[in-house]
DNA sequence: TCCCAGGTAGATC
DNA sequence: GATCTACATGGG
């Protein structure tokens, strides 16, 4: 189906900003998306979305929720930009960009597996524990669930090249999370739950709430976020997490969330601060 | 060969 | 509390 009429929306700035990992380019704005169980195409030329295969009823209830369809970015924009030029020259340089809303369980494993190790790699390895533990849809697998994680060896999880994380996956999966449960939580309340996840710290927990818990307020600080902070806000001095975190918060308001991700793909295609 | 990557746990002070 | 280091793996 087609769908027009959508601002503030890049198909290719969405996927490769950093935020999911299970995509493949398969053309020009063209993609397959592995996410709730779907295998999605979708392409887009200029102001038309197409979503290959897909029902009213699934754009409805998967696809609208996941891209953050929904929301006013315009405002969003507006709103960065008019709080200083640094925001403003983040967002004009990827304008198409969104927040999604993955599943929570997949987005908490992917951000375990993605700590000291880089974004092709992240895909690989995640591809691997797919393959390896998952369901097969229909040219791919779908993420494994935290049941499925459950039956998988550590031995295993090392041969799908997960490395030394390969125990915080087995800890998340057999914490037997209810998750449901924790989408209730305040956001304090579901950083420390989360945290109690071995191999869970402030950046993994913060990434699992900004990308699948809808937590808009946090403001996830990895070395792209510390180098770009560093860079335009603190002299490039050594700045503590802390100290970034807090500037932050008192910055960009309730817009942290989408504020970092404007900044962590601006500094990371333009290798600010390297 | 050495250094680093969308960090964190454990040790040490 | 704040700081230091090991950790699997692969690419520059």
């Amino acid at each position: 189906m087609d769908v027009n009429g959508i601002k503030d929306f890049d198909i290719e700035e969405v996927l490769e900003c950093g935020q999911c990992f299970r995509f493949e380019k398969i053309g020009h704005k063209k993609y397959i998306i592995i996410a709730f169980n779907k295998e999605l195409v979708i392409e887009q030329n200029s102001g038309t979305i197409t979503f290959f295969d897909t029902t009213e009823e699934d754009f409805e209830k998967i696809w609208v929720p996941y891209f953050d369809l929904n929301r006013d970015y315009g405002e969003i924009k507006a709103i960065l930009s008019s709080k200083d030029p640094i925001l403003k020259e983040a967002v004009e340089f990827a304008g198409g960009i969104r927040i999604l809303s993955q599943d929570p369980s997949e987005t908490l494993i992917s951000f375990i597996i993605s700590q000291n190790n880089r974004i092709p790699m992240i895909k690989k390895v995640i591809k691997n524990i797919s393959e390896k533990y998952g369901s097969k849809l229909n040219s791919h697998y779908s993420f494994p669930t935290m049941t499925q994680l459950q039956n998988a060896a550590l031995g295993g999880l090392m041969e799908c090249k997960t490395g030394f994380r390969a125990k915080y996956i087995l800890d998340a999966a057999n914490k037997n999370l209810d998750f449901e449960g924790l989408k209730k939580l305040s956001t304090v309340d579901l950083k420390h739950k989360l945290m109690e996840i071995s191999g869970v710290g402030p950046k993994v927990s913060d990434c699992t709430m900004l990308f699948s818990f809808n937590r808009y307020e946090v403001f996830p600080t990895d070395v792209w976020i510390k180098r770009v902070m560093q860079y335009f806000y603190f002299d490039n001095k050594e700045t503590s997490i802390k100290d970034i975190d807090e500037f932050a918060k008192q910055k960009f308001g309730n817009l942290t969330g989408f504020a970092q991700q404007y900044l962590f793909h601006f500094a990371r295609i333009k290798k600010i601060g390297v």
